[in-house]
DNA sequence: CACCAGGCAAGCC
DNA sequence: GGCTTGCATGGT
């Protein structure tokens, strides 16, 4: 991998296992969205950024080097090597994973900001897509802190404080339903020291994971993917319907079984890369509308 | 109209 | 422990 700047873009060259589609659209970020042929526009750590991406390079639009070495290297997980994660997936020839690995074949799992993964999986819970988006952009917009790129304005995640000093009535305005007040419970104990992010990051994943599900609105489903999206803990195997279907679909001859089984079953099988895994299954199923014809 | 969406909490047994 | 039900809202 090599990065340089021209003019005010970051260039970076043989950069393999990365695609904007199969990055921003297997469902671990909500708030990317594509922007012309080959690119995607997004803001993360309070910082808005323009990716293109072509073959093995990546450009970072409008963007300093001291942006691209402070959040989007780390963001972006560039440092990982995903050929090697898919090599050790597929070793065992099978077939599953392997057609799901060549689907998408550019993701890669994008390091979160803690907080804000928190809030986002609190409002996907019995939720779609589409609308998750739709609330967070509704809640930045409203209430996170604007800056301007690129000639626009874009908003950054609220921080805990800024939601916690609102009233139930006025977080209303997003539309979120029974997950407001689910928010607005998780902001106050953040505020309060109640619950404490560094604290939890520190943490030991079963810790980390006991610690989350204390959380009212943090379940079994929705504390994994904080731990896998918001925490790095590359292990963690969340069980969504979606999961669920391609899961029975592919290794269950298509019968049903429980979410207890599928999550012993993927660890056994998967180990260590069970959130890798998933997000190549995530994306697989979506891709094939499994369960959904 | 019923049913579903990246589930969870609370109440049952 | 596991199983069932209600939950806000918007789209099919």
């Amino acid at each position: 991998m090599e990065v340089k700047t021209i003019d005010k873009d970051i260039h970076i060259t043989g950069q393999s296992d990365f695609d904007l589609r199969h990055i921003f659209d297997c469902g671990q970020c909500f708030r990317f969205d594509p922007d012309g042929d080959d690119s995607y526009i997004g803001t993360a750590f309070g910082k808005t950024v323009k990716l293109t991406a072509e073959g093995n390079s990546i450009i970072l639009h409008d963007t300093a080097m001291e942006d691209f070495n402070d959040v989007w290297y780390d963001y972006l997980d560039l440092s990982r090597d995903y050929s090697a994660i898919k090599r050790s997936l597929t070793e065992d020839g099978d077939p599953v994973m392997a057609e799901a690995v060549r689907f998408g074949n550019g993701i890669r799992i994008l390091r979160q900001e803690l907080w804000e993964t928190m809030i986002s999986f609190i409002i996907s819970a019995s939720n779609n897509i589409p609308r998750i988006k739709k609330i967070i952009g509704t809640l930045c917009e409203s209430f996170g802190e604007p800056h301007e790129y690129r000639g626009k304005i874009y908003y950054s995640f609220p921080s805990p404080e800024r939601i916690a000093g609102l009233s139930l009535e006025e977080l209303d305005i997003i539309r979120a339903g029974f997950r407001s007040k689910y928010i607005l419970d998780c902001a106050k104990k953040v505020v309060s020291g109640e619950i404490d992010l560094d604290a939890i990051r520190a943490m030991p994943t079963p810790d980390a994971k006991k610690a989350l599900m204390s959380i009212w609105g943090i379940g079994n489903k929705v504390s994994d993917c904080i731990l896998l999206f918001g925490l790095g803990r590359c292990d963690s195997f969340p069980v969504d319907v979606w999961i669920k279907r391609i899961m029975e679909y592919c290794y269950f001859d298509n019968t049903p079984q429980s979410i207890k089984t599928i999550s012993e079953f993927a660890d056994k099988k998967f180990g260590e890369l069970g959130g890798m895994a998933q997000q190549y299954l995530f994306f697989y199923a979506r891709e094939l509308r499994i369960g959904t014809k």
